[in-house]
DNA sequence: TTTTCTGCAAACCATTTGCATCATC
DNA sequence: GATGATGCAAATGGTTTGCAGAAAA
């Protein structure tokens, strides 16, 4: 579900040219709650774009955070993650099958709120992780275990 | 001030040998607030173990790791930083000068329960990052501009 | 004496960069 | 046609690994 006319004007706008390449790769991220390092967008689009190298994919990925389309994950992977929701949201990865997810279910700005209001700091944003095992990796292990 | 006895009895009673090398890396940590990484530790060793290399540091800081006598800080950098205090808290990176400090100002534990309760998730840890300019580094860029 | 560790050098791997060619505007 | 983008290949840099000599148990 991308708007393409969005993406496109933006670019535009920033002075930055529209490419069949660009597109396709704010595209994947659009499209998938996956939250995908370089290499899994580079696979997903090998199929329809078999000469698109890795460098295209990281120097996109460059320009689409500066514009504020996307925003980087750092889950402690060696791997970074990128995701084109850009509103605050926690993630979780699961330590079993290293899945990250979002977490929708509980509100942070009270706790950001307050930790602005005690800091000395001049916030500018924050990032929240958390690690456990998924019901999906907790079934498999009670399998094995039962 | 490092409790020499508490690492020297916890490495062995795990199987792992008693070396200079590994008490001064976790005496390093212990004795700084600074979050340093692998080569902020190999520079403030390098006077009194000139010959300690880098290589000696990661596989002491894998041993530490795994004995739970160090937590790893990874805020968005190239490379990660590590800490002695164990337990849970929030970290701030100035976005700046790059450092990182600890926040204890706020209690997280009540929105950590919370997000608990609410997955379906197993639990195992998390990590909180904030971003922002650090007060110096404020006061620097006012001068700058008045 | 046996086992594990240190430290050098080489390997690794995600990401970045240089550059000639090519597409966008 | 001018400018900026692509994609290959090479470079980068934090971290890891292999191994011979050295230290701990």
């Amino acid at each position: 579900m991308m708007d393409a006319k969005k993406v496109t004007a933006l670019l535009r706008k920033k002075g930055f040219k529209v490419t069949p390449q660009r597109l396709a790769i704010y595209n994947v991220l659009c499209n998938t709650k996956a939250h995908p390092n370089a290499e899994m967008i580079f696979n997903k689009l090998q199929p329809y774009y078999p000469t698109m190298s890795l460098a295209t994919i990281y120097k996109t990925i460059d320009i689409l955070k500066e514009i504020g389309l996307i925003q980087v994950i750092n889950v402690g992977e060696d791997s970074l993650r990128y995701d084109a929701v850009v509103e605050l949201h926690p993630h979780i990865r699961c330590t079993v099958c290293n899945k990250v997810e979002d977490i929708m279910q509980f509100d942070f700005s009270p706790a950001i709120k307050a930790v602005a209001e005690n800091t000395s700091y001049d916030l500018s944003g924050q990032q929240f992780y958390f690690y456990g095992v998924c019901p999906e990796c907790q079934a498999k292990s009670n399998l094995k275990i039962g």
